[in-house]
RNA sequence: CGGGCAGUAGCGCAGGGGCUAGCGCACUUGGUUCGGGACCAAGGGGUCGGCGGUUCAAAUCCGCCUUGCCCGACCA
């Protein structure tokens, strides 16, 4: 590619509001464009750099007997109305009428469609198992994007489904999927580590995400440097300490002011363990055959020393979505907020307990009255709940395998994969007979890999202070060859020969100042940059330097196609030696 | 969804009731330079986010809308 006739150009201020370097760098050196909040275009040099990363996942998908397909974005309504999400997912999905008023979506993701496709394929055990993955545009209209291509709301994705007519067939390629995303990330150059995650909307239970560890992540990681156990903090688990001793009568003291736990333990004297602190919040419950939403008070007991996990009280609570409770929803119910609890409370609500409460004893707990507090309140004697874990992990609490200390950092997910089981097949009625004669559920599993946000941790991994140095597998050319003579003949010949070889050559053949040409040589950041000017060219040779380490050679002209193309291999097999295989 | 900031040339910004709306970079033309963001000269490019209002007069003041960015979404 001829730099005089590109599509895109550099920009020499980064545009307001590139707030990392990764980002910051693909808009300048015009790898992309912001359209709209969330909505990128690609330009030259990012579409280049994202093929090369969707055709190593296609490699790897291939290569673990995906078969690519391509489904659509719109889908017809009813399928999504099959399964509940229709109802269950909010605003996130876009929705719209087709002219005769048919109920349309634009598809966050597949499980409906592929399942489809699925029920009309798989009949017998025989056909299974199956794999198939596509590459597509998604669109989650996100509250919130943010980070340039971090959080988006249109974005493309590697989505995969499987089918099996067991558990076993499952795990088996669960754990295929386990190590080609491991083959896939490390053969882009992105380190990340896999953690234990929530399943979300998506369902089931066995499920991990993939995460590249980051200052710029959204999500909170948890890791114990003993044993590797890894989580989200979402469903990070931890070791609590139980308070237990005889139960005393229950007392009601005075505690004026006394409206947070601080100030309490600090009034009563006592330690933030030994007090039971009552979270507020109101859960929407929604029918999932006929959309219906109900709201529901959801009181969260946890220890004072604590806080609550909203991911987990979600879920214990079945709840859909949860929003902070309103001072009258509480008061509804008899309690009083600031000296609350669930004692004396009336009304229709749901109480989870967290187990350091329900396994502490005589814990201070509030009176629904202004100004009181109940000494002594013990759980199942003196208030009842669902008994759950809904604590918060967070750095210093104890590994729930090995106990040593918990560490907290950032990651950005960049895949995730998830064991559905039964629940599309099911609500969908995808059946398959199996060797006994019975119809039983096709057992589904599905996998996702953020291919642009891949692209963007890999500028963020990879960046200094001029620009961009992506790895050779997925920068979008191999070669920046940069002529500084005003005469670009001799150049013309080496870019022809070079092109000759099979080698991706990004040609700076502009009339720039050698400082603008290396500039924008640095920001583009393509790996291996040959330099042909004067100095060199008096001896027959040409500099060639390595973005990456900027290590500098001297390389002849004459047979100049072959030595780059071994300089190329020696990169490329950096990398391969590189590729991590990691197994469950 | 709540709170803050912003929208003026392709990008970054200044101007804050009055006369032709400005600066840097980028762009065009001519000339000089030519190995780390050159110089001189002459140019081109604007519904000042939109609609409405106040006024003799609005980019500027007021209202509504819209778009973008940042923070929060819970610890009673």
């Amino acid at each position: 590619m001829r730099m005089s006739s590109m599509f895109s150009r550099t920009l020499r201020e980064a545009p307001s509001g590139a707030d990392c370097k990764g980002y910051e760098y693909l808009l300048r050196a015009g790898y992309i464009k912001q359209m709209g909040a969330g909505i990128f275009s690609l330009l030259p040099l990012g579409f280049r750099s994202i093929t090369k990363i969707q055709e190593i996942v296609r490699q790897e998908m291939n290569r673990i007997g995906g078969q690519e397909i391509l489904m659509p974005l719109v889908n017809p309504a009813d399928i999504w109305k099959e399964t509940g999400r229709y109802y269950s997912i909010d605003k996130e999905m876009a929705r719209f009428k087709d002219r005769v008023g048919r109920d349309m979506v634009l598809a966050m993701t597949h499980e409906e469609a592929v399942t489809d496709i699925a029920r009309g394929e798989i009949d017998s055990y025989k056909r299974l198992p199956l794999t198939v993955y596509q590459i597509q545009t998604k669109f989650r209209d996100d509250p919130r994007p943010r980070a340039g291509l971090i959080r988006v709301r249109e974005f493309t994705m590697k989505d995969s489904y499987s089918f099996d007519r067991d558990q076993a067939g499952l795990e088996k390629i669960y754990n295929e999927h386990y190590n080609t995303y491991f083959r896939i990330f490390s053969r882009c150059g992105l380190p990340c580590i896999a953690v234990a995650s929530d399943s979300g909307m998506m369902g089931g239970k066995i499920a991990h995400e993939y995460m590249y560890l980051s200052p710029i992540g959204e999500d909170t990681i948890i890791t114990c440097r003993q044993c590797g156990y890894t989580a989200n903090k979402q469903v990070a688990a931890f070791k609590k300490d139980y308070h237990q001793e005889e139960m005393k009568e229950m007392m009601k003291v005075e505690t004026p002011e006394a409206k947070t736990i601080e100030s309490l333990a600090s009034f009563l004297n006592i330690g933030a363990e030994k007090t039971c602190k009552a979270v507020f919040m109101t859960g929407s419950f929604i029918n999932d055959k006929t959309g219906e939403e109900e709201d529901k008070l959801i009181v969260a007991l946890i220890r004072g020393d604590m806080e609550v996990e909203e991911n987990k009280l979600q879920h214990a609570a079945r709840a859909n979505e949860l929003r902070p409770a309103h001072e009258e929803e509480i008061t509804a119910c008899g309690m009083v907020p600031g000296f609350a609890s669930p004692i004396g409370a009336k009304g229709d609500f749901i109480c989870i307990v967290d187990d350091s409460v329900a396994k502490s004893n005589n814990l201070v707990a509030g009176a629904n009255e202004p100004g009181y507090h109940f000494l002594n309140t013990n759980f199942g004697r003196d208030f009842q709940g669902t008994v759950a874990d809904i604590a918060s992990a967070k750095s210093g609490c104890r590994c729930p395998h090995c106990g040593a200390p918990l560490e907290a950092s950032k990651g950005v997910e960049i895949g995730n994969i998830f064991q559905l089981g039964t629940k599309y097949s099911e609500a969908m009625n995808c059946y398959f007979q199996d060797e006994d004669g019975k119809q039983k559920p096709v057992i589904m599993g599905c996998y996702g890999i953020g291919i642009g946000r891949l692209l963007a941790c890999l500028a963020e991994e990879y960046n200094d202070e001029n620009g961009l140095k992506l790895p050779i597998a997925v920068a979008p050319y191999q070669v920046h060859l940069i002529s500084l003579l005003k005469d670009n003949g001799i150049a013309d010949g080496i870019y022809e020969e070079l092109q000759a070889e099979g080698i991706e050559v990004l040609y700076e053949d502009r009339k720039e100042s050698a400082g603008v040409k290396f500039a924008d040589a640095d920001l583009i950041g393509i790996p291996i940059r040959i330099t042909l000017g004067n100095r060199s060219l008096k001896e027959g040779s040409v500099e060639v330097k390595l973005r990456g380490t900027g290590e500098t050679a001297s390389y002849s002209i004459e047979g100049l196609g072959k030595q780059i193309k071994a300089e190329i291999a020696k990169e490329q097999k950096k990398m391969d030696d590189a590729i991590i295989e990691k197994h469950l």
